[in-house]
DNA sequence: GTGAAAGCGCTAACAC
DNA sequence: GTGTTAGCGCTTTCAC
């Protein structure tokens, strides 16, 4: 019910004051008398008037305004995120922009490109970059940024991941102990520095329980939508007792395949799923399979402290928090 | 890599032209001899220059940014809605702000304010209000929305729904006619729209296919996760022979409830699902159950299309889209 | 305890 | 075909 631009100005006028003091009677910013309030705040009830953001945020050069760069909205794993991102942000007066990459580098490089040009104060980036070079040349130097679940060897930006090496390392070494001799694995996308960690985990772990390492065992899905069943059927096909998915939409992806095919879970198949977040699946076979849990919402939570933190402070020295998952071992006991 | 706040009149300098000639040339908006434009560029690839995306928003009144109001990001409903609503608007030089209500009204309220005070061009708001006129005074006059999902009785915004109440109208009927006599039906927040709608559609049915109507079989959820589970309990007390469920989230949930009954679905009892999308869970069940499928992609489509019409001409008609969903029976036969 | 006024970086009349 | 310049609405320094 705004009539059409009032201004501090007008509000200055009516209240018989200066738009100084207007100013610093809504933000608090010097002493103005309890008269003097009264009287502005009356004038701004009457007109209506509501602070232009985008001018303030021009005057003030501080966007209140976090871009999060994300490599799959609709994933549950990032929605959720974004959901604790935003929680946070808004708890602390800021807003978020989305800016989804579909696993795409130069529609990432864009939006870095495009969001840092005076849009947000601060940047939250799950990569798809293979090239930390590329990345870096698109970030403004000194602007405040996070890496969340994905990072890089060079560690110039701080950075909030999951601990990817231990629970894989530790699912090879129980499938192992259960008899499994010829163990399966579908990583995400191998540029990844979270698939290749995983990756990794895998081999040293097959070495470490005197398996026999095959290649021919190692897949690459790309974590989206329908991009586990090939690497299932190249599983099956080269008679792996176990499978190890690294990723929740895969995993789930796994099971239907699985259930479809007629074999059973830790029967006819054994089966170690990162689980990101409670899917429904879940809930109905994670009983039947070890399940590795990544703690999303701790790592959103985590991503929006930290990118507040940057901004506060830009020259505070580079931050790595790695947080671990739960591991719960398929007879439901542990955790 | 871009040294500390280039402007335009640093480019104007180094150049030889004036500000605005600079202005012209990047945005194309009056000729500029080639000799010019090359000079422009050259100065402006020197010196790493980048427009303030601020300073222009301000001086322009445009901030190319569409804020989107949801209730509940990490349900897939939204998160999809998101993602296709950010393709479309990334595709027309728009960004997206996101704003997570949870369901709660008063946050709603906050963020339309915060978002219409200069933040953004346009709102997309799939809303959680109980009382229009509640919504209706948080929103400048003139100020270009769209509703998304959920409706008023009162026709002021354009908006982008999804029809309620044919699917649940021939649920019902499907139903009675394979021989239900006490059907039960979990809708979601009795306050929302979608939610009257449908629960109009079913007593209507109800009365058209001769049934008993029993107040007790008519049962409300939140839609957030595990709100299911106590209307469920309810029902299943009170003798019903099938359920209809209004919402994915809740729908995947009662499949996994009854499940753990050990009840099956087609035989112990008949269940009719909003699936919302593609859930995992669906997949494994579509054939037992009759499922209605919203047109997910094509309503955040049009969300953004409409809005970035609405943006363009504001003094356009209000334009009501009613969107159909897929109605799959149980045998997998039809579509 | 309050006011005057100088810009922030850019766009767009208006002028030539 | 290009330059001059007046602001957009706000914050903030300097003055009193």
């Amino acid at each position: 019910m705004v009539s059409l631009k009032v201004t501090i100005s007008d509000v200055a006028k009516l209240a018989g004051v200066s738009t100084a003091t207007v100013s610093h009677t809504i933000n608090e910013t010097r002493y103005v008398s309890q008269e003097t309030k009264d009287k502005v705040y009356q004038a701004i009830k009457e007109l209506g008037y509501t602070p232009d953001a985008s001018a303030r945020s021009f005057r003030t050069g501080k966007k209140q305004t976090i871009g999060f760069i994300v490599p799959d909205i609709s994933n549950k794993f990032f929605a959720t995120m974004i959901e604790t991102v935003e929680n946070h942000l808004s708890a602390h007066g800021y807003h978020l922009i989305i800016a989804n990459t579909e696993e795409n580098m130069s529609r990432e490089e864009t939006n870095i490109r495009l969001l840092t040009a005076g849009l947000v104060d601060g940047l939250l980036i799950a990569s798809t970059m293979d090239d930390f070079a590329r990345l870096d040349e698109a970030i403004p130097t000194g602007f405040p940024v996070v890496l969340v679940d994905r990072t890089f060897e060079e560690k110039k930006y701080s950075s909030v991941c999951v601990s990817n090496f231990q629970p894989i390392y530790r699912s090879v070494c129980r499938l192992a102990g259960k008899g499994s001799k010829r163990i399966g694995i579908i990583g995400g996308l191998p540029r990844l520095s979270s698939t290749k960690e995983r990756i990794a985990a895998y081999r040293e772990a097959i070495a470490d329980c005197d398996l026999e390492l095959d290649e021919n065992l190692i897949r690459y899905g790309d974590s989206r939508e329908n991009s586990a069943q090939h690497c299932l059927e190249e599983l099956l096909t080269q008679n792996c007792d176990a499978i190890i998915v690294c990723q929740g939409l895969m995993a789930s992806e796994t099971i239907i395949y699985l259930h479809k095919q007629g074999m059973r879970l830790g029967q006819d198949i054994d089966l170690v799923s990162f689980v990101d977040y409670d899917s429904d699946i879940n809930q109905l076979y994670s009983n039947q399979m070890d399940c590795i849990t990544q703690p999303v919402e701790a790592l959103g939570e985590a991503a929006g402290e930290q990118i507040l933190a940057r901004i506060e402070n830009p020259d505070a020295p580079i931050f790595e928090k790695v947080l671990t998952s739960t591991y719960k071992p398929s007879d439901g006991a542990g955790r």
